[in-house]
DNA sequence: ACTGGCTCCTGAGGGC
DNA sequence: TGCCCTCAGGAGCCAG
């Protein structure tokens, strides 16, 4: 927890995150203290008196609170050391994270305006998918990917939320009726409900911020199971690349 | 306004 | 053992 820590110094080891972590960090967070902490979409929101600090974890970033003298590890790219010996650091191998400040509203930040509804607010619904895709000719798959449609759903979870509402994953959006989305808008909260509760996937090397893998790979029924049996009609599992994103489908019950 | 393609980056895994 | 190649993905950017 770093609600109420006040910050002593930042060390910025590599700012080449997916833009550069803003050098001003450097003289704005000392003596500032984190007043409390939030979430858009992926991004994390940690409010302080002046500003928000917004960062991103990407693919493979993590945050670790350790002691300050604590060995640094590899691809340790940020640390934000705090009055009381504790140490904020920013992890990232493949740095598709970034770490940026607002020093206004932190929704109003270029990077956060545009962003679609969260999945489990009530603004995302049928009527709303319905609305803004009627005419589109964009496979739907991608469509739910698009952070400006709906935020949270990355390519695992698209794949699954389709089979489970039985959307084939190139259908034109425009042409999927209201009650199809209807069931997709079902699909997607049950799946990231159910992936929250196991922990998140692990594919390679995600881990959760007390180092532990997420164990909703073993309740995938279609991501990464090309040729093998639909755990419903058997078929094989087809695998097409979407979006330049591997999707995952039953061509059977998915139409 | 849409659409599809490209890009960033490192590490894992497979083939030889 | 080691090298090389391919793939993985969140999301911005850009050309057509």
């Amino acid at each position: 927890m770093v609600v109420n820590k006040m910050v002593d110094r930042v060390v910025i080891h590599n700012a080449a995150l997916r833009w550069p972590v803003p050098g001003e960090l450097l003289e704005l967070l000392p003596g500032q203290r984190v007043s409390s902490v939030g979430r858009r979409s992926k991004y994390l929101l940690f409010n302080f008196e002046r500003g928000t600090l917004i960062i991103h974890l990407g693919m493979t970033g993590h945050l670790r609170l350790t002691s300050h003298d604590a060995a640094r590890r590899k691809h340790d790219h940020v640390e934000i050391i705090f009055s009381d010996g504790t140490a904020l650091r920013y992890n990232d191998s493949r740095r598709f994270g970034a770490m940026l400040w607002a020093a206004a509203d932190p929704l109003q930040h270029r990077r956060l305006t545009g962003l679609g509804p969260e999945p489990f607010s009530p603004g995302f619904n049928a009527t709303y998918l319905h609305r803004i895709s009627r005419g589109r000719k964009v496979a739907v798959k991608p469509f739910l990917m698009d952070p400006r449609v709906v935020v949270g759903v990355g390519n695992i979870y698209a794949s699954e939320a389709l089979f489970r509402a039985g959307i084939a994953p190139t259908r034109p959006v425009g042409q999927v009726g209201k009650a199809a989305l209807g069931r997709l808008v079902k699909s997607v909260r049950d799946i990231l409900e159910a992936a929250i509760a196991a922990g998140g996937t692990t594919l390679r090397n995600f881990s959760d911020s007390q180092g532990r893998p997420g164990y909703f790979r073993q309740e995938l029924c279609v991501y990464g199971r090309t040729g093998e049996a639909c755990l419903v009609c058997s078929a094989p599992i087809k695998q097409l690349r979407l979006g330049q994103r591997s999707t995952y489908f039953c061509p059977n019950c998915q139409r």
